[in-house]
RNA sequence: GCCCGCUUGGCUCAGUGGUAGAGCACUCGCUUCACACGCGAGGGGUCAGAAGUUCGAAUCUUCUAGCGGGCACCA
């Protein structure tokens, strides 16, 4: 057999994937028990624009480990792919190809533009569908989704059409955010506050009648064209007599109201505010509030109209502003001008300063639907977010103060919404153009051109993926969903409304559990992000250290936010190639071995310790990794694995079954070994696969043994693999604390005598003599039965073991437990004086300990109020000490 | 402004009422028949600061400082 010294990931990503998807490994139908239970995840759809980065492996980890693993334990599993048709993003990427070919999507017109959007979306869309299985994720191609697919248009038609006719979804002409560049509105998740330096201006507006003025403060001067009234607050007492005056508003012809209205800080600038209906959304409900009228001075392309009267109009809303506040100053009715920090509306997407406009759009009215989740939460605690601080809480506030939510967009690509208008104005809201014609009366119908929020799509994922609103077999069997893997930022935008619409239309949640995972940053503590262009590429990461190690690290990340450290990969990297080369010896010692699962469940006392001791070394493993994962503690999972497979496995068990596993001669007691060493390897490759698939489905496949059995009986026929292997369970019986501390006593005599054999520079080669002495019987026998061990892996000559010591003075000597004493002589190389500061340091620390813990016990509280067991457990440790610390005592003396 | 999180060895992070942990880095020694992407042995932390609760606090409470995040209509 010809196996290489290092792993090369690169030969094992190729080899797997393309057979896994074949055989159909990731198909839901590949479980052939009809009472499997369930589990399932659909994908957080990236956008078909979209190209793999960091937080997508970081997602897609976390899921394919749950999803491996629960596929291992024989549950139905389905994890869904697909993607997210991404209205704005998508559409600005095929205007940019028209660009390049100097023609508009106007020039296309709608029909040819959305059929070049599907020419794109086929040929360079869905890149990151290709990289997804190069991260070995585990989805069931067969059931991939787009949003725009027809039958998920069916269900957005459908949901459109229900809550339109509950009265939930309904058209109106109200303030929204809209951006000049992109040409749409935007809901209010689509806007990001970002601080601005700006400057207030203060502004004097006449007093008609009178030769008094009011000033107001403004950041906008150039609105100050559409303003309809000032307001003051009705209890401030310097604007009293001013209430129900009229002013002049300079620069134009036009006379406004001083109103009173209780939101106006009188602390704020000079306590009176302009009130621009048409331009600012709290200047527009007061408006609303006080009747005001509504001027629109600007456009949507942010530029000044006819009303803001014929010096302004046409020029750009930054011009206008220079040109009033010139006007002012040449009127003498600018009072100053203060440099001011604030806050500024700017599109998310390009970052233009979003002008908030008076539209008409359609809205979806949420209170209702946030009732829903709002009570399913008080009820149920549902969903359980993982974590639940802060996620829980701030969930719930902002779903508590939830506004109506503007589902248009002036976009072309997109679900467009079905509502028709007759010629005399009637809206028509209907499934499709027939129904709408039938419902009209007339054919003569023009559909509404906007399209909707590529997020009210999203909201339907859960089910619309699934068939609804048909009720398909994989409906019935996937839904509710099983957990939710997301980032962060789209628990407003995409989970709670899944939450809102999974309750109102499936009337159950969409899932049971929501995982946050946190965030990666870059080596700085900064956020990755295109421009700044600091993210690092996951597929270079793949490349240089592979995808298992890539894997490993993501999965510990779990929850909490970590800067991205090369080294981190590296070490588990390293990893890797430990288990590769463990895999490795195993498979050239391996004739006359094959793998057999009872050889591992169960135990047997006349097993060797080592043996029973690396089974309850596994079972605890699996106990532990369970339980890790049950809790999505990916964490915990992978240290408890790594830690299992390097220290226990490869350290020690390795090491002490090789005498047997190598014997020159072919016994049946050599093939024992061998049968086990290999059983338990792959065992652990089987804990492993979830996180590490590549590597573990490589050496799995080589090892020697009738595969095909191997198989969780779900998967009864299936083709080998290990994807389909049982995952190991937890056999209490093999947990064995009493063999647990015995080999510890084992390991702890032959780490004392290494240590010894470093610090007295023993050349490695070199064999010692070991002697111990053990006033402990217990301790007398285990370490008897195990003097070849020790032997070997201390390099002695010689052991031998008494109830008392009898060494040569010159001898290097440690202390073990329970008072027994090791002493390895070392005639002409010790240094009396130099052994016994070595030996005091080390009693030193003990006493050290030892004044601590008689301190806490000769407190009479702790006795009266601790519990007994954790006064016992300090008992016997002050014992433990006090033998050890005696033993040192005499060792000390005895070198006098 | 309101809410929240973080602060643990040089670095990146676990732990979360009862003896301070890992990986990397560092020191020393090793071509020991799986692996130098390795083996063996070490050094290094009063767990940001203060007060409190407790028999006992890195862990719970409060305050302070620094860093980070979310929300908010302050012109």
């Amino acid at each position: 057999m010809d196996i290489p010294k290092q792993y090369d990931p690169k030969q094992a990503e190729q080899n797997h994937y393309e057979r896994w998807e074949k055989q159909g490994f990731f198909a839901t139908e590949i479980n052939r028990d009809p009472k499997a239970p369930v589990f399932s995840i659909v994908i957080p759809p990236p956008n078909v624009t979209g190209s793999l980065h960091m937080g997508h492996a970081l997602q897609h980890t976390m899921m394919d480990v749950l999803t491996r693993y629960k596929r291992m334990c024989g549950h139905r599993t389905l994890w869904l792919p697909g993607m997210d048709h991404a209205g704005i993003s998508t559409q600005l990427m095929v205007t940019r190809e028209l660009k390049k070919e100097k023609l508009t999507r106007h020039d296309l017109g709608r029909e040819m533009f959305i059929e070049r959007v599907w020419t794109w979306k086929k040929e360079s869309g869905g890149q990151i569908t290709r990289q997804m299985r190069r991260e070995g994720a585990s989805v069931d191609w067969s059931r991939e989704k787009f949003t725009m697919d027809e039958d998920l248009s069916r269900a957005v038609r459908e949901v459109f059409v229900r809550l339109y006719e509950e009265g939930l979804i309904y058209r109106g002409n109200r303030i929204v955010n809209w951006c000049p560049n992109d040409q749409t509105v935007l809901s209010d998740l689509e806007v990001q506050k970002d601080p601005q330096a700006g400057k207030l201006y203060y502004l004097q507006y006449p007093v008609k009648g009178s030769d008094k003025h009011v000033t107001v403060a403004t950041t906008r001067p150039e609105t100050m064209l559409g303003d309809t009234a000032v307001a003051v607050n009705p209890a401030d007492e310097r604007y009293r007599d001013l209430l129900g005056a009229t002013l002049v508003l300079p620069l134009s012809d036009r006379e406004i109201p001083v109103v009173a209205d209780e939101f106006v800080d009188p602390e704020f600038g000079t306590g009176a505010v302009k009130v621009t209906p048409a331009h600012d959304p709290n200047d527009y409900d007061m408006g609303v509030r006080h009747n005001l009228e509504q001027i629109a001075v600007i456009d949507t392309h942010a530029k000044m109209t006819e009303a803001a009267g014929a010096d302004f109009a046409g020029l750009d809303r930054y011009q206008a502003r220079t040109k009033v506040v010139e006007k002012f100053e040449e009127l003498g009715l600018l009072e100053k001008v203060v440099d001011y920090e604030f806050s500024i509306s700017k599109c998310e997407r390009c970052k233009t300063v979003i002008e908030p406009l008076i539209s008409t759009q359609w809205f979806l009215q949420m209170d209702k639907l946030r009732d829903l989740a709002l009570d399913l939460m008080a009820r149920e605690k549902k969903p359980r977010f993982v974590p639940a601080v802060p996620h829980e809480k701030v969930y719930t506030n902002w779903l508590e103060n939830l506004r109506d939510w503007t589902i248009s967009r002036q976009l072309w690509w997109g679900h467009q919404i079905p509502a028709w208008y007759t010629p005399d104005g009637q809206v028509i809201v209907a499934r499709s153009e027939d129904e709408a014609r039938q419902k009209a009366g007339t054919h003569e119908l023009t559909q509404d051109p906007d399209v909707l929020d590529t997020w009210f799509s999203s909201a339907l994922w859960p089910f619309s993926t699934l068939g609804w609103p048909e009720k398909t077999e994989d409906l019935k069997t996937f839904y509710p969903t099983s957990v939710l893997v997301t980032a962060r930022d789209i628990i407003f935008l995409w989970v709670s409304r899944m939450v809102m619409m999974g309750l109102k239309f499936m009337g159950d949640r969409p899932f049971d559990d929501v995982f946050v995972t946190g965030t990666i940053l870059d080596p700085h503590g900064q956020r990755m992000s295109k421009t700044k262009g600091n993210g690092v590429d996951p597929l270079e990461v793949f490349d240089k250290y592979g995808v298992d190690a890539t894997r490993l690290k993501l999965a510990s990340v779990g929850s909490t936010d970590v800067r991205w450290n090369d080294k981190q990969v590296e070490s588990y990297r390293n990893f890797a190639n430990k288990i590769w080369n463990a895999a490795r010896f195993c498979l050239l010692n391996s004739e006359g071995a094959t793998i057999k699962p009872e050889t591992v469940s169960s135990g047997g006392s006349d097993l060797a310790l080592h043996d029973r001791w690396i089974l309850s070394r596994l079972n605890k493993t699996a106990r532990d990794v369970r339980e890790a994962l049950a809790d999505y503690e990916f964490h915990e999972a992978v240290q408890t694995l790594y830690h299992f497979f390097w220290d226990d496995f490869c350290d020690w068990y390795i090491e002490l079954t090789k005498a047997e596993v190598t014997a020159e001669e072919a016994t049946p007691k050599r093939d024992e070994a061998r049968t086990r060493l290999i059983t338990v390897l792959e065992q652990a490759l089987r804990l492993l696969h979830p996180f590490m698939p590549y590597i573990t489905e490589d050496l799995w496949l080589r090892l020697p043994g009738a595969h095909e059995k191997l198989l969780h009986q779900a998967y009864d026929g299936a083709q080998p693999t290990i994807m389909l292997a049982a995952y190991p369970e937890a056999n209490s019986q093999l947990i064995d604390d009493e063999v647990e501390w015995q080999m510890q006593a084992v390991i702890d005599l032959i780490s004392r005598v290494r240590n010894i054999r470093s610090e007295m520079n023993i050349k490695p080669g070199e064999r010692v003599s070991i002697l111990i002495g053990a006033p402990d019987e217990k301790l007398r026998s285990v370490l008897s039965a195990n003097t070849n061990q020790i032997s070997r892996l201390a390099r002695a000559s010689e052991v031998s073991i008494g109830e008392t010591l009898e060494a040569p003075r010159a001898s290097a000597r440690a202390v073990l437990v329970g008072g027994a004493e090791v002493a390895v002589p070392l005639e002409g190389l010790i240094d009396f004086d130099q052994e016994r500061q070595r030996l005091r340091k080390e009693k030193e620390k003990l006493q050290n300990e030892a004044t601590k813990l008689e301190g806490q016990l000769a407190n009479s509280q702790f006795a009266e109020r601790a519990p007994a067991e954790k006064v016992a457990e300090l008992r016997a440790r002050i014992s433990d000490i006090a033998q050890r610390t005696a033993q040192f005592d005499q060792t000390i003396a005895n070198l006098e």
